[in-house]
Parts: C-alpha cells; structure tokens; sequence
DNA sequence: TATGAATGAGTATTCATTCAT
DNA sequence: TATGAATGAATACTCATTCAT
C-alpha cells in the first residue's frame, strides 16, 4: 500500500508498459507461435524483467486471455467506424467490410494470435463467450439487408460468414506469400463478395 | 516375421501405430493446441509407452512435421477424386469444391492442426515450401476456368483463395457454433461462390 | 533346458561371442569412456541384437564386471610368461617388465577400460578385491630383490608402484600424443627405471 | 545491488555457488565415477535447485568442460609456485616436483575426475588441446636439466612423463588402497625419480 | 537361442512463478 | 514498483531391460 492509496485507490498500471507487453507477445505469437512463446522471452522483447510482468499479469492464462479480449474488442470497435445506418445499405456495408480489411492488414498479429487461442489450454470457456457477443452487430447489418430485399434470402449465419471469410483468408494467404495488397485488389474481392450474396 | 518379409526384409514400421500415433496428436490439437500437447500424453492416447513413440518419431518436432505433412498430402489427394477434365469447368469444380467441402468437415482435426502448425517452432522451412506445390493443380484449375471465360477475368491467386475461404471458414464457424451442416447448406454456399466468380 | 543337458550340463556359451561382446565394448569405451556407452551400442558393435547380450550378461553390471575381471586376470597371467625364478633378478625382472609393457601397448583398451571402471558405480568390492590378490606375485618379485640386497632397502609397496608407473604413464602418454614408441624407448625407459630403484 | 556495481555493471556470476558446484561435481565423480553422475544429484550436492545449475551452466557437458579446463589450469598454476629459475636446478626441479605431489593429494578428486574425463563424451577437442599448452612450461625445465648435463641425455618427452609418473601412480595406488603417505616416504619417491633421472 | 520392438523408470532440460533485494 | 536469480514441477528424451515371436 504507496502513501497516495487514499488518493488514487485503484492500481495505476502503467498502461504504456501494458501496451508494450501486449505488442510484445503479438509479435513472438507471430514469430513462433502460441508454442513457441515463454513468459521470460515476453518480458525481455518487453524490456521489462520477469517478475515485472508479473505485477501487470498475474499468470500467463491471465496475460494470454486478457490480450485475447482486448483483441477482439479492438476489432468490433473499429468495425462500425464511420458507419451511418442512415446511408444506404451497401455503402454501409463497404464502410464495414473495408475497415475489417484494412483491420486485418494493420493488426495481422491480432489475428494470428486470436486463431492459435482459439484451440489453446489458455482461454477459458468465458473469454469464448464474449467472442460470440460482439458478432451482434453485424448479424443486425445482415437481417437489414435481408429485409431490405437486397440480400439473397438464405440462413443469416451462412451468409455473415461468407461475406467475411474471402477477406480473412485472403489476407491471410497473402502475407504468408508476401504479396502486397493494392487499393484495387480490395475493391475487386470486395465485388467477387457482393456479386456472391446480392439477391 | 510377417507374410511380407520376402518382399520387404527391412523393418516395415507399423503402420497401424504410426496411425495411431496420428489420430492420438490430431485430436489432442484440437482439443488442447499445439501448445497444450506433451509428448507422453500424446503416447498416452496412442495407447503406447513414451518410448516407443519415440521408436517412431525422433523428436517432437519430427512428429509435428511429419503429420503436417501427411495432413497436407491426404487433402490434396482428395481433391481431385472423380474429377474429369473433359467434363464441364463448372461440373469439374463443383466436383472438387465438394470433395474438398467434405474432406474439411471429415478432417476438421486435420485443419484445426494445420492452422496451429503455420506458426509455430515446430514446422520447417522445407516443410511450408511442400505446401505450396500442393496448390500448384488448383492453380491450373482456375485458369482452365479463366480461358474458357467462365471465370472473371482477375487474378488467378485472388480467385483461387476466394473460391475456397467460404468453405474453410463456414466449416470452421459451424463446428465452433456446434451447428450442424446440410448438404442444402453446402449448395447454397457453392452458389454464393459461384455467383461471385462467374464471368 | 535342452535335449541335450544330460551330455553337456553346463550351458555351453558361445565364447566366440563372448569374446565379441567384450572387443566391442573395450573399444566402445576407449572411443566415449565407461560413461558413454548403452547396451544397444555394445550389442551392435558386436554384431548381435540387443536381447542377445542379455542371453549372455544378465546386466550391464555383470558385464562390466565380468569384462574387469577377465581384463585383470588377463594382465596377470601374461606378466611371467617367460619368466625363471632360477635366472638372476634382474634378468627376470626385465622379462616381466617388457612383459608389462608391450601388453600396455598391445591391450591399451584394457588399461583405459580399468581406469574408467574404477571408480564407476558398476565395479563391485568383491571385483576390487580380486585385483588385489593379482599384485602378489609382484609383491614377491620385489621381496626377492630386497633380499638379494639388488634393490633399495625402502617400503615393497613403494617400489613396486615406482617400478611399473613410468611404463604405464609412457604409454599413455605416448597414445595420447600418438607417438611410436620404439624399441629402444622401452630400453631406456626400463634404464631409467633401474637406476632408481638398483641398490 | 552490490557495493561494485558501478565497477561491474554486468551480472557477476555468483562465484561462491560456481565453486560449489564444481566441489560437488568432483566429489560425486569420485564417488561414482563420472558415468554415476546426475544433473539433480550435483545440483543437491551443491545445495541449489536443478534450475539453477543451468542458470550456471547451460548443459552437462559445459558443465564438465569448464570443470575439466579449470582443474587443469589450476594445476598448472600450483606447479611453479615458489620456484625461483635462479636457484640450483635439482632444488628447483624438488621445489616443483613437491608442488605437483602435494596438490595430487590434496586435490585427489581433480585427478580422478581429469583421468575419467579423457575418454568421455563430454570433453571436446578443444579442452583437450588447451591441456597440451599447459604442458609447456615443465618442457622448459627439462632442457634447462639437460643443458646443464644434469639429466641423462635422452628424449625430453620420456624424461618429462617419467619424473612425474611415480608421483601420479603412487598418490592414486596410496589413495585406492588407503596407505598415509608421509613426508619420508615423498623424499624417498624423490629419490628413486631422482636416481633414474640423473646424469 | 536369437531377435529387436516395446516398455517405463530415469535423466537432462525448460519454464511459469516466486522472492530477496 | 522493478529486478532477475532462484526454484522445482513439468516435459522431452534415453536407455537398461523384457518379451513376443
């Protein structure tokens, strides 16, 4: 207990050591994976000492599911980014489908990371809940497009999953095959998708 | 001494065990991750001691290797199961895209243990460069499709990712949610493809 | 027990084999030391497969031992080949010294594999003490140059080591270094020798 | 932190729990020979985890390296100690000739265990190459005995490893069979290495 | 007897976690 | 808080010994 608990009575981690940790373990995730990755390799690719990390996290289960949430939380936060339900359907649509994309390039690790938890001793049957969760609001998106008339009339789960899935894995083969991803390559996959589920 | 010691006097490695072997690790992946696996549990479910597993692979790394190997392999046999070239390009890819449909639901152990295997400490170089040549027949494939002016007429790595993301992750999202999958679904889906590539 | 037990009791080992076993593991020892060597090396090495050798030593102990014992006896029995008490002291002492020696050079296997076993936890007390008893002879050797007023009047024990620990060192040393020890080497080492210990 | 951690920023690795490991290496390498010895049983001998011997040392046979290399050199060190090039040269040759016997008994286990080590897997070529320079400075010695016709004009070699021989053969025998070995009867084994030696 | 695959206790090594400073 | 050496349970791997053939 520091002489300031009465004044500051929540623990003030230092959210930019938390930050550096986070980006650390993304890295050697990517580096080496889940498998591959140790506390200590953590704290000195952090450049904090081990014990340090232990102050932030209190297990490594702790460490790997907290950075898992944080994960998917930054994602749907981004998806809906300048995303106005009053436009039209298809623009918003893009909106989506573009920030996704553009997520994925931009925090590839995140996601390289969140596939390897996924199967993995260290996230719990709670963290998986909350996955689940924050695929809401683009089930919402697709039922507007259903109802709209401006989607194929077919099971809202098939059709979620499709229009996301050519733009993971795309981005996915194209950084193991070190291809770069251009403007127009986006709006050609973009299109390949739409011409798949409008009605 | 078998029947066979005639035709092959050098030890035939059992491959029943070796099978086992296989089966033990893949569901232990999918149910641990690679990270969550041990070599004596792996013998455990083999139904063998730790040493013999090592009679079979001489480190874990090999095994690791060896069965993404075998992994990679058994599905690129099956793709072209009752494949015909001089049948239609859409009958020719239907063909493969259900092959390849149900060998991922079949396999889903197979596919979860690949994912995990890409990064990881334990997959070789030379391993992940046999991968590609597997792709090398669906390649041609999609510029057969390309010629004969079925397919749009955009890059032959774009649609050849796209044609096959919806499925890998349908399949993927299905069992996660435990839903089940009907061969209505499994058209609806080639469909949703199918609209987004033809010319 | 066999057919045959009524005409041959004892088993009848295959000592050709035995000799096998025991070359293979003298060298296997010279090669990596006492604290390198497995069963299967040993069974390989002798051209047998590894439950063989358990036909014919029923632990890694007792071939140890048995291998010490016979290296011992071995070394024993060649000593005073030649040798006539009637002949004048030194003269016999010479016969017995060359005798040392050029078994030294010819079993430099043996010598490495007893000074390895010595202290190793596979040689037995009741093995040690044998190796005692095989000094005598040479005990009495020294006597009789005591008596005969030919050597210096100090402690038998002393002597006795002083007389053979410059061939044993040269020896080593000169395999070590891989150098030819000639004939006349030996002469004058054996002159350096009785000029120490003559009274 | 300690008081020279300005002199030495740098880890300085606990010198004391070295020097303890190293007592308990060569203890059990007495004890059990090194083909009895475990990474566990040093690290309980040495009162420290099994963890943190490999903190000290990262494998076994570093381990056994670095120990054979510094009860070489530490040898070598004692050799010369109080030896004076300007003194006589027979109370030179005594002043080393004591040094070396005396250290021999006193450092018994470094005998034992440099003896074990040479034919082991554990020491690389390397090791063995240092052991030969450390050899040098007693060559030296033996040519100034020549040129000052001291010594019998023969092989410097030969001279070298028999004027130390009876003193390595006779502390090794005395230890084995448990004899007190007194000041006397080190100036009587003198003397008969002398007597050989001389010119 | 002879074989060599199979066994599992034992050993080297790693790594999540703790703790003295 | 921050440190990183120390810990020891867990894990990869070895090898003396057994056993079905």
């Amino acid at each position: 207990m520091n002489n300031y608990s009465f004044i500051c009575p929540v623990k003030p981690r230092d959210e930019l050591k938390v930050e550096h940790i986070f980006q650390a373990t993304l890295l050697l995730v990517k580096q080496n994976g889940l498998a591959g990755i140790t506390m200590s390799e953590i704290a000195k690719a952090a450049n904090i000492a081990t014990g340090t990390l232990y102050i932030y996290f209190e297990s490594k289960e702790k460490l790997i599911n907290e950075l898992f949430t944080r994960s998917r939380k930054s994602s749907a936060e981004i998806y809906f980014k300048g995303y106005n339900a009053s436009h039209p359907f298809k623009e918003g649509l893009q909106t989506i489908w573009f920030n996704l994309f553009n997520f994925r390039i931009e925090h590839f690790e995140d996601a390289v990371f969140m596939d390897q938890c996924y199967h993995s001793p260290y996230i719990t049957e709670s963290t998986k809940e909350l996955t689940k969760k924050l695929m809401q609001p683009l089930y919402k998106l697709v039922e507007r497009g259903k109802e709209e008339k401006l989607l194929k009339n077919i099971d809202a789960f098939m059709l979620l999953v499709y229009m996301f899935s050519g733009l993971n894995e795309f981005v996915k083969h194209s950084v193991y095959s070190e291809r770069k991803i251009t403007k127009a390559s986006k709006e050609e996959l973009f299109n390949l998708m739409w011409d798949g589920i409008k009605a």
